[in-house]
DNA sequence: GTTTATGCAAACGATTTGCAGTGGT
DNA sequence: ACCACTGCAAATCGTTTGCATAAAC
């Protein structure tokens, strides 16, 4: 689901965010362009922590804050989404260059499998329908055992990742 | 989806919940007997705050630490199930009675729709078998508009209850 | 220049944990 | 008696906010 940016996608992106910013007077600032720029190359799934983390290790200083404060507006911008909170946390994936898609989590690995969202968004569209609601979006997670954690049989979690809260059981 | 639980399932309820506790060891206090019955006499959905809250109300003092300390119990039983978190609380409801069902959240007003699961559960079985995946347990919500406040308008904000993670899309 | 951003540190809110005392079994 | 449980208050942890300074526009 995830591939590469070229520097072209990149920049793309980088005018998009100018755009959005403009267009409601907010400032395209370097912080604003480091983060973005940062997560593009990155790419992948990840938490605003490790982010955080990520640029301290290459030496660029941003401030907790700024993050917190940046993400939303690439969420909003289209740019980014957040795609589910395992527990608390928050969980940031870039659009670009993706398609859209739901995840299976692996309870015992953390493995995370993502798999194309097409037919649940029909499924969401006549469920939707029939209430009378208007749906925006979704999040639809599964939550299991991926084939190497089943094989590797019941006594064998790798670490134990746990949510601790169960979602709708099995039938 | 919710109804009313007789007296005679009640107390099956405490039975299966005083053999899971003995089996692990773990004691059937006045406590944790209280708020089972708190819970299944309030039905629906709730929060750990709010059947704090209930309780101090109806003059029955259980410690905050207690109500988080069971509650898990109470998932892992199997008679609660922990449906999902608007944003960053925890929301429980009783399995108790009910049909396996997700969830539609108007974003507007914060009306839960729910909805069987059944076709989710179709759909889910024949993804996660593709993928050599084994379910356990799934996720699903759907955000946007409930009927009222779709004919309300978009102008009509009627609470704003806002979960500011944008989730999968609309295609 | 005016307005929005930044960084820091303090504030938050939900949840968790340490601890001394209480109570099932 | 033993070990789990309770209540309280302090501790966490991710996230948010207030404020003085710095940088866009």
């Amino acid at each position: 689901m995830t591939m590469r940016l070229d520097e072209r996608t990149i920049v793309k992106a980088e005018d998009d965010f100018r755009e959005y910013l403009r267009q409601r007077g907010l400032k395209f600032t370097a912080e604003r362009r480091t983060l973005l720029r940062s997560i593009l190359q990155t790419q992948d799934h990840f938490e605003p922590e490790e982010l955080l983390l990520s640029l301290r290790h290459k030496g660029i200083g941003v401030g907790k804050a700024t993050i917190y404060r940046t993400l939303p507006l690439l969420v909003d911008s289209g740019i980014l989404r957040r795609a589910f909170l395992g527990r608390s946390r928050s969980y940031y994936e870039v659009c670009l260059g993706t398609v859209p898609h739901d995840h299976m989590v692996c309870t015992a690995c953390g493995t995370i499998i993502e798999f194309d969202s097409s037919e649940i968004l029909q499924l969401r569209q006549r469920l939707t329908a029939e209430a009378g609601f208007q749906a925006e979006s979704h999040r639809f997670q599964i939550a299991g055992l991926c084939s190497r954690c089943r094989a590797a049989g019941p006594s064998t979690p790798c670490q134990g990742r746990d949510d601790s809260g169960r979602w709708s059981p099995s039938p």
